[in-house]
DNA sequence: AAAGAAAAGGGTGTTTTAACGGTATATAGC
DNA sequence: GCTATATACCGTTAAAACACCCTTTTCTTT
């Protein structure tokens, strides 16, 4: 610590690629006292850049899940092994077990659905900046009470990420092992492997998974 | 007309069940000189409450399409039917086909999705206000482009909101029709209609279409 | 009251999905 | 070298999904 101050500014620092969310919250949270915003960016990569870039690093790190380029799930990882010290607050409409889970047990301080009510917000950033954590009822309920046990089965490879992104479309398990590349037995493999790991029985709930947990995003449409 | 003045100030109204979203968007809005943000509410039904006791009515609604108890689509009916000046500018996530047609053949002034950026979402208000509308190119491709013919079409019967709600699940068509308490083959039928309705061709994409286009909201899940 | 449309129910077949049981290979750690 | 683990692969069977063509019932509409 280089200047200690008995009314320090709690430092912050936003990465969300919905620029009138971030800006909204941007002029919200610096309406707010002990807060300041001192970065803002529009994915991960950015936001890491920024911070690497950046004389006094911030205090606290408010991160959505999806975003381009880097998403939550990553630019957390990345933000725990370069500054552990840094706090981050997850803020997101994906606000399920999964998401819960995987960032609370990544290192996560907070995980906030976007729904919050902006007071809950401010109680949250002050508690996290105090006592280093904020849960709500739901987080304390999957922390106690969860089927996923294994943090690293959460993390999905490569390969799965992509059967996991073809299976939201119309194509056949027989399709997608063409376009993979892989035979269609391997993918039978995958299919089976997530269903035990995700505790569902059809092709339907491992879209609403994909879409629900922002691990698949639904192809921004361009004309 | 009561009263004309030249620098007339655009009067907003907003209806979004993201509060750090709503919030933000007000400061936003109101630092904009010609706009004025005199109504907020987090849902259709109290937007629609709220303008029927207000004295001045509001000049443009901006509304989100998935919000609890009335959602943008019905909310957009709605204003229409009451008050056909007022104009409707969607601004949501679900920026798709369905979203785009369904809005703007129902009226609505301007359909952007949330990662708009401030100053064209500046623009879009300026210029609705002033010539009526306000179309990104996608907007104008499906509006000269699109697979849906008809707009009557694109409403789904409750039975159907029903059933493409519990197609986001694990259950099979036959618990689908137990639960509905009708024959597996009336289901099936549904399932035809809307294949053919959306042009897909899997229950998958099916699950896709309801979550991106927010006629099926995940339930926000609580402990 | 008759015609027509829309909704519900039906039969039958093919294709796809899902559950279950396995093997072979590479490679990283002990 | 052995063991654990991850990945790719294989076969069988049952259930579910999907396609196609058809009838009955229930409403609107004229």
């Amino acid at each position: 610590m280089v200047t200690v101050s008995p009314n320090k500014i709690i430092r912050i620092a936003i990465a969300d690629d919905v620029p009138i969310l971030r800006k909204g919250l941007i002029l919200l949270l610096n309406s707010y006292k002990p807060c300041g915003v001192d970065i803002e960016a529009n994915n991960g990569e950015e936001l890491i850049s920024k911070i690497k870039s950046a004389e006094n690093k911030p205090d606290i790190c408010i991160l959505d899940i999806s975003m381009p380029v880097m998403d939550g799930y990553e630019t957390l990882s990345a933000i725990k092994q370069y500054w552990p010290n840094i706090k981050v607050v997850i803020l997101s409409v994906h606000y399920n077990e999964y998401t819960i889970i995987r960032t609370v047990r990544e290192g996560a301080s907070c995980c906030l659905p976007k729904e919050v009510d902006t007071d809950e917000l401010f109680t949250a950033i002050k508690q996290v900046h105090n006592k280093g954590y904020y849960h709500t009822e739901l987080v304390k309920h999957y922390l106690n009470n969860s089927m996923y046990e294994d943090v690293r089965k959460l993390k999905l490879n490569k390969n799965e990420q992509e059967f996991l992104r073809l299976c939201c479309s119309d194509m056949s398990y027989k399709q997608i092992a063409l376009q993979m590349e892989l035979s269609p037995r391997t993918i039978d493999g995958y299919r089976d492997d997530l269903f035990l790991k995700l505790n569902i029985k059809s092709r339907s709930a491992l879209v609403m998974f994909a879409l629900q947990t922002g691990l698949v995003t639904s192809p921004s449409e361009k004309a």
